[in-house]
DNA sequence: CACCATTTTGACAATGATTATCAATAGCGG
DNA sequence: CCGCTATTGATAATCATTGTCAAAATGGTG
């Protein structure tokens, strides 16, 4: 892998990702391209998403045995608020978390802290609709 | 499942989770039981596990694809400073975090907020083998 | 534009963790 | 001690993910 080429492949994973709302396994992202007519390969959309989550392109999050995958603004360091219903997503900021987690790392004697941070909960409609 | 039974695999599953350092699989720890003369079906690991991580005497998170336990204090709500090479664990309290997460699943309109903690990093002694 | 070395793709097999199956076993209340 | 029923365990089945490898596509170059 000296060079990194452009194909039409990893451009359409990348739109169907920034087009789809909340988190996607690559299961049903391949499907939703295959319904839409593309032909892609299964094989290649997981590295399609193994590469965006690498270059920061994309947020993933391990859920019930999967890997679930979501377009996100590129460099920015973010967490995510997710609905367990209907899997509605909102990004969100942690500046006190970030420090916190810096802190506590050292306090252990831990270098290159890395941390995992998402709060599921239910959305305000879900939370509607679970009362009725 | 009316009636909840003690059997002496369950014992076992929970003791072997408790005398163990860090994070284990259901498929080590289950190496380790038959190791030491037990003669536990890996299904019933897998269950004995689940029943404790939702009973809350045992934590759970995942880590590339398989589901890593470790016994906790029960009821006690913590979080884990993990080390990426030796998987050594220290339990931290994250009371500035609780308190975060709260607040921002209620301006979202999010209700029943839970969330996932977990700071990863390099342990002092594994730190100074990198540089090594 | 045609050529070529190299990267990517994609269909399929292989892997590996987890779950389902189901007859046999073992708790627990009486 | 009995019987009912939850639990076990060996194995098969499932399912997401990764490896394989020949064929196709890409980007730079002449």
């Amino acid at each position: 892998m000296v060079v990194k080429r452009n194909t039409w492949q990893r451009e359409a994973v990348r739109e169907a990702l920034g087009t789809t709302e909340g988190f996607v396994s690559a299961q049903t992202l391949h499907a939703h391209l295959r319904e839409a007519g593309s032909s892609v390969g299964l094989a290649t959309v997981y590295r399609a998403l193994a590469d965006l989550a690498t270059e920061g392109d994309a947020d993933a999050l391990q859920q019930e045995g999967e890997s679930l995958y979501r377009a996100c603004t590129p460099g920015s360091h973010h967490h995510h608020l997710i609905c367990r219903t209907c899997g509605r997503t909102v990004e969100i900021s942690a500046d006190p978390v970030e420090q916190w987690a810096k802190d506590v790392a050292a306090a252990n004697g831990f270098t290159r802290p890395e941390h995992v941070v998402d709060v599921f909960g239910y959305c305000a409609e879900c939370s509607a609709a679970l009362i009725a």
